[in-house]
Parts: C-alpha cells; structure tokens; sequence
DNA sequence: ACCTGCACTGCAAACGGTTGCAGTATGTTT
DNA sequence: AAACATACTGCAACCGTTTGCAGTGCAGGT
C-alpha cells in the first residue's frame, strides 16, 4: 500500500540503509546518490512510517497535555501556546481532558505517557503526593501550580496580587475586601497568602477576607452582598467572572462602580472589557506559559532539566474602569449608608 | 528498561506468543494460562509498546484534531467533545491549529494523517477543492462546513435562523436588519441565504442587509450605527459578540433594548447572559458536535461512512431579554424619532 | 608494491509486538 | 482401537525503520 524504504531502494537501485541515511543522516552518504535517493523518494511521494521509526529510536516525537476542562478559556490559551511551540520544534501534541475528575487524572496521565515522551500537567487539583509520584514515572512539567520536586511554570500570584492591592491603596482604600476562590485552589491559597501579607506591609489597612465562592458570576452574585455588608470601599475578586457577578450585584443593590465601591478581578478574560465599567484585572500572557512550558518539557527531555524555581511568567495590571479613588469617609452618601448600615 | 512480552513469558514459563494471545485476545488461551500470564503482566507493570502494536496492525488508535484557533471558545468545547468520545471509543487525539493560516493547513493535516487513522477538519476557509483533495487521501470528517462528496457534520444553520426570524415577526416586527459576518464565511453565506429566503415567506417584510463586519465587538458597534439608520426594530446579528458590541452602541446612542430595537445573536456564548439585557440567541450544542463528529469518522475508519448530508446537531432558540414586541410604527417616541430622523 | 586511512555502501540484527502455520496432547467418534 | 476433531501452545516470519559492523574501492604515504 504505502511505499517504503524498501521501494525506493529497489528503485533506486541502493540498499534499504542507504535510502535511510539518505533521508536521516545526509551527511553520510555520497552526493550523487543522495540527491537520487531523495528524488525517487519525493517523486513516489514516501512518508516514514512513524510507528516504525519510534520503535527503534524509542522515543515518540510527541508529547502529551492534560488539562481539566478544554471548554476554559484559560486552558484553550495554554493549549494554543504549547501547540505552536510544540510543532515549532517538530512535536506532536496528545491532548487529553480529565473533566476536572481527580480520581482518573493519574490513569489518564499514564495512559497518554506510554504515546508521548513527556507530559505538560494543569491540576489545580489533586494531590502533590500523586503529582510527585508521576513526576518520577515519565518528564513532566506543572502548569499553574508548584509542587515539590516538580519541575513547574506559574504566574507570580502573590506580586501580582500586591500590584493589585498597591493600585487600590494608591486611590486612597483603606477597607479592602478579598473575595476568594475554591479552597483546593492553589492560585487562589497563593491570593490568600499575598492578602495576609498585605497586612504586614500596610498596617493601616483594614482588611476583610468574603469568604470562599465559586470561580463564577453566581459565586460573584453571591460575594456582592457580603461584600456591601462587610462596609468595604474596595473588592479584589478572585477572577474576572467573580467580579463581574459582583459588579452586576452592587448595581442591583443600587451602588455605582467605582463611586462607591471598586472592583478588580485576575486573568483578563474578553468579557472583563465588554462589561461597564470596564473591569480592571490583571492579564496573564496564557499562551505564553503554553510555550514556555514546552521548551522545560523539551530541555527535560534533552537532559539538562531547569530548576523547579524561576520559571515564572510576567504579568501586567490592566487598569480600567472598575476603580476608582476611595469615597471619602466622613462624607457618607445615602448609598454608602446602606453598607455601612449593614457592615456594622 | 521498559518489560516487554519477552519478560512475561520468560517469567510465566511460556512462549511471547502465548503471551500476546493471553493479552490481547484472551479467548484462544487456556484459563489457567491466561490468568497466570495476565498476573505477571499485571505484577510487572506491564505496559504494550504502541508503536509496536501499530507497527504490525497498521492502525494508530489516534485521531487528529485540526482547529484554526484553539482560543476560540467554539473550537474548545469542539475539542472536548472530540476528546471525551474519542477516548470513550479508545483513541488518543493529536490536536493542531492552524492559526487561521489556509497556506499551511494542507501540509499541516497531511503531516498529522501519517501518524492518525483519520482527522476532524474545521475550516471555515480554505478552497472545497482542497479539502476535497484532502479527504481522498485519508479518513476525514468536516465540521462546521458543507463540501460536496466530503463527510460533514453541520449545525441547520437556515432552520436557525428561520427560527430567529419567526420569533421576531411574532413579536410584530416588520423592517428587519441583517448585520452581516465575514463574507469567506460558509455560516454566514448560510444566514445570508436563510435571510433572503424570509422575505418570500413574509413578503410583508422589510430587510435591510447592513453588510459584512468583523465577527467581533467592533464588528457590532459599527453596525449599530447602521442599524440605527437603517429604521429597522429589530437587528439579528452575525453572532453574539456583534451583538453585544450592536447592543452597547445602541445604549450609547441614546437607544433602548429592546423598548426601540430588538437584538439577537448567534452562539449563546457566555457573555450573552452576562450583558444587560441578557442577550436573545440561538445555543448551537458545541460539544455534541465534537462527539458527532466522532462517531462519524470512526464509522468512515469502519467502512461503513455515513451520508454526507443529514448530519445536523439539533440547536435550540433562546429568548432572553434583548428582544421584546415591536414598537408600534405610528407612536415614535423621542428616541426613536432619533433613528427615524438618522434613518431617512 | 604494500600498507593505511578514508569515504562510502551493504548486510543483518535489532526494536516489541502480532499472527499464520505446524505441532502436541487431549477428547470424541465410529 | 484407529481415525479424527478440538484446544491449546510454540516457532518463526513479519511490520518498516535504524544502526553497528564489516566490506569495498580508492587515494595517499612509505
């Protein structure tokens, strides 16, 4: 059916290992009979056998991807990313989605392990202890998160939050709100942590961590309530959707953005500018973390690993409408009064 | 490195045949083989080299996944119906994108079709010849597209649209706008045809085509003036964020939704029910398409290929608040006369 | 003239499975 | 008891490519 080696040997009137040095290794054959071995190659049309290939070589010339759920954004970013970089460097990409489903993420991993020559992992989930004991089995790089001994690409979460938080201490927000994300979340305990630490960097602050929510607009539907009550003047969501529900609940309530109450999300998702006020956010280049991911992967591959520290991927505040300067204490509008009436 | 049938049959005391018997086609072997063959293969973490077994049966167990934009949230879900059905039937999937770029897809899914047993194309552009030409040299099902004598799974994209149209007129509208999307598009020549089509099955009806936009935010803000000129009630959008972008330039105007004019879009993407007022769209099911698309192919891998015509996903019409009763054409009211005024 | 080194080419053995065919030991039929 | 079918197992070839090793011919050095 397909032609082979073989055929263009016969053809070529060369042997099978001439044909195939022709091909893999020019320089060790004659100039002549290269240049007709590929042409009779080119002229039937021969593409290798790729299972054939990697059974001799061992490896596979792919690499795997496991994300939790392709329908997000952020992981259809990181995939775009790992692609291009990926077939920039003569790979394949095996895709596979865990459906957020922790308990088969590891099967699935190791299913896809025995196709490709290393794996690119997004598990927000998850233990680190399973995430180890994978990391030991096959070339693996963490996306989003840190564990351990796991060669990893994150966002710096925590000076991205202090840039956040330092924007709104600018406008003059002494009462700040942190309404948070799933618990299990990695990013979100890293949000956590910068929040805390806000405290010791300014002591005047006064600080109101909502709660845990639902990384979605009802969770942000939900944290606007709390967040009136709590007599903040400023709300840092845990993502954009969050704030974007929140936002949409302080309108209800009757409260303007930012006059009364500011908002900021994380990740700059496209509807963090169609919304009014325009939400400012913090982007996080995710296609670039694909790519970057990648190349660890590949440097794995050849050997030299990188360090587990350092690979983080810079960020920028998106400063639009969704802050404003703080209202000013003492001059309470009505609007104002009902938070304050509620916040106690 | 790596244990091999050679290691369990040392080990089970029996041939690397039996071995392979007792694995992948347990009925020829004797229980009492079997069973110990499989717990040594189990006890040694036994896991069969691909490439091997693809090498001798030709097959692959992979399917490839073209896309010409993994950030696109369409293109996401489509992947993750692929991904799950795929796996759920015991293949990988080998996803590319193409970056929208027709000059580079042809190599692209010639280079995947060597290490897949059939691909899934989008290609919105992108000549019939090619994909024509592309689907004689290997297993390939078109998503999202029509070609003659090409394997295609599509939404009923004139039914959907009829089906927009029908909502209005019931709403009593009677001058209607077209805000047209890309002109390479095949979905958008679909809705065009679809459009014109509505004026011989109303011919009480008014349309207005106001031309082709970018499929984007823009895109709608600069139909919205259009629109506003052209004295139609109600606008149906390209797709939902012409929509959106429509919307805002209307309320930016001075207009009201849908108290002047009544908007729908295409898609039911997330940002349809986040807008005020929520967005009236049509929900193409993304992810059933994926899993369509599938089945599909693995019935062409099967020789038993489906038509190509009859493989449309169902889709379902959502109102929401953004389309309302058509104001009554002798009452203008201020606002209106604004557009009236505009509209000539 | 002889040996050495070099550039090139071919042979044949892998890689790790699958599978047609033949062989052996049982059970079944007449 | 002989002939035969049946159930199981092993041998060995094969899938298409790569690669270590050996062989060839030819140039240059002595």
């Amino acid at each position: 059916m397909a032609v082979t080696v073989r055929d263009i040997a016969r053809i070529a009137g060369v042997s099978v290992s001439t044909v195939s040095r022709a091909l893999s290794s020019p320089g060790m054959v004659n100039a002549a009979t290269r240049a007709r071995v590929q042409e009779t190659a080119r002229k039937l049309g021969y593409a290798p056998n790729l299972n054939a290939r990697n059974l001799t070589s061992g490896r596979s010339g792919a690499i795997g991807l496991v994300v939790p759920d392709l329908e997000n954004p952020f992981f259809g970013s990181m995939a775009k990313g790992v692609q291009a970089r990926a077939r920039a460097a003569g790979y394949a990409v095996f895709i596979a989605d865990t459906e957020e489903d922790v308990s088969v993420e590891g099967e699935i991993i190791r299913g896809l392990s025995r196709q490709v020559d290393g794996v690119i992992v997004c598990s927000a989930r998850g233990t680190d202890a399973s995430i180890q004991q994978l990391s030991q089995e096959m070339p693996l790089v963490l996306v989003n998160r840190r564990v351990p001994d796991v060669s990893s690409i994150t966002f710096d979460h925590a000076a991205s939050f202090q840039s956040v938080m330092g924007h709104l201490v600018a406008l003059g927000h002494h009462r700040i709100a942190y309404a948070g994300g799933p618990q299990t979340s990695w990013s979100n305990s890293q949000r956590v942590q910068a929040f805390a630490a806000s405290g010791q960097e300014f002591p005047e602050l006064d600080l109101v961590e909502l709660g845990n929510f639902q990384p979605v607009f009802t969770g942000g539907v939900h944290a606007g309530d709390l967040a009136i009550a709590s007599g903040a003047t400023a709300v840092i969501a845990f993502n954009d959707l969050v704030a974007v529900g929140l936002m949409d609940r302080l309108k209800q309530r009757g409260l303007s953005v930012p006059g009364d109450i500011s908002i900021a999300g994380f990740d700059n998702v496209p509807i963090s500018m169609l919304v009014r006020p325009t939400l400012t956010t913090v982007d996080f280049p995710r296609v670039q973390m694909g790519r970057t991911s990648v190349d660890a992967l590949l440097e794995a591959l050849r050997g030299t690993p990188r360090t587990t520290e350092g690979n983080e991927i810079p960020f920028e505040l998106v400063v639009r409408e969704s802050t404003g300067v703080a209202k000013p204490r003492s001059a309470a509008s009505p609007s104002s009064t009902t938070a304050s009436a509620l916040g106690g």
